[in-house]
DNA sequence: ATTAACTCGTACATCGATGTTCGAGTTAAG
DNA sequence: CTTAACTCGAACATCGATGTACGAGTTAAT
């Protein structure tokens, strides 16, 4: 509830602002999830008193900072063009093209996760992981994805990875991610051929 | 340094306690990294002043169940056994026979990331992890496992999943994670049959 | 039984972060 | 140009956590 129930029109001025901090916060928030607001505010160029004058509460501005992320990294993931692919292929591209900001989705998210209350995170509906969970489900489907493993462990450990891999590269262990992580998902998400790495289903 | 350097005898009570809140504390920080001293204090039985006549800051103790932990994951995982089996049955066995002291491990390496001084953090060696990278060495070396990616990936690869399979199981999501984990890292670790998830030597 | 080690609660100083208040200055909008 | 919206710094109250000081009570060791 960032306030759009009235349309509420602000100043030029002040919806310059608001967008700053808004950016600020997306951007340390994801890379110390418990950074104050006054480093915040401070990144934003902006004085703390104006932060707490459009969020009444840290709280609050996690929120929309999640929401904000949310819609951006809904709106770049854009999978019109995957639909048709076959998902192996699908996944390769989004990995390739979006990794990074599927990661900072996925931080941001954790980040949230610290400092909202549960029902308020599930609150929000996240397209993101809806969107990576249709696509492994339409691999399983066409017989792409292995199925001996539950859809959500599946999920949690893509995520995983994808977080894992921008920690490797940026502690500067991993120069060039995208095909190394490209190649793990799908080792991790092909249905495996050596036996020892298929789950049995006693 | 907690004082070894003389041998410093103490009294059986003092020792009980110390013994007591090192216990609490990789309790405690294991699922919660920036547990309180006074929780600590609490969760041991034990008065907050007492904790701090023993250890003389919060890094201190922090710095004193990383050590700890090393010490009793690296009795636990005690590899002897495991020398003489091909890698992929290696692993499968330590898994299933130990992830969760592993996981535990893990969290309490990242906790201690978080309240220690890098260099003091990597100034602790750690043969828990250099065994595990051992394994996959040796893994690689025998043509078991995978050779196109790094070992460093590997081996971070291995501990994020298996944090991601104790968060999983801690949520209930993943009911008897031993086999699923199992199936999962050995299909990261042996080499990959299908070209798409090979990563192309350019 | 004496002594030294240890424990405990309470109280206090300090620090950093959150959130609020005030008042004076700027700036966009009509 | 006038006004209302907005911004800003400084100051303040509050809170929780760390770490210290004191003093009286327990308890292990010899």
């Amino acid at each position: 509830m960032t306030g759009r129930t009235t349309p509420a029109r602000r100043r030029a001025d002040a919806e310059r602002n608001i967008a700053a901090i808004l950016d600020a916060a997306t951007r340390l928030l994801s890379t110390d999830p418990d950074a104050s607001t006054a480093d915040i505010a401070q990144a934003a160029g902006v004085g703390r008193v104006t932060l707490y004058g459009h969020f009444p509460s840290r709280q609050s501005l996690v929120e929309a900072v999640l929401e904000h992320t949310i819609t951006v990294a809904g709106a770049t993931i854009d999978d019109r063009e995957l639909r048709g692919l076959p998902a192996p292929e699908a996944l390769a591209r989004l990995v390739r093209s979006s990794w990074e900001i599927l990661d900072r989705h996925g931080r941001l998210y954790s980040a949230a996760a610290r400092a909202l209350p549960p029902e308020l995170i599930r609150a929000h509906h996240d397209p993101v992981l809806v969107r990576i969970e249709n696509l492994i489900d339409r691999g399983r489907h066409d017989g792409d994805f292995r199925t001996d493993l539950p859809v959500s462990w599946l999920v949690a450990t893509f995520y995983s990875t994808l977080h894992n891999a921008a920690q490797e590269a940026g502690a500067g262990r991993l120069p060039d991610p995208a095909p190394v992580l490209t190649a793990t998902l799908l080792s991790l998400l092909l249905p495996p051929s050596d036996p020892r790495s298929r789950l049995s289903s006693s």
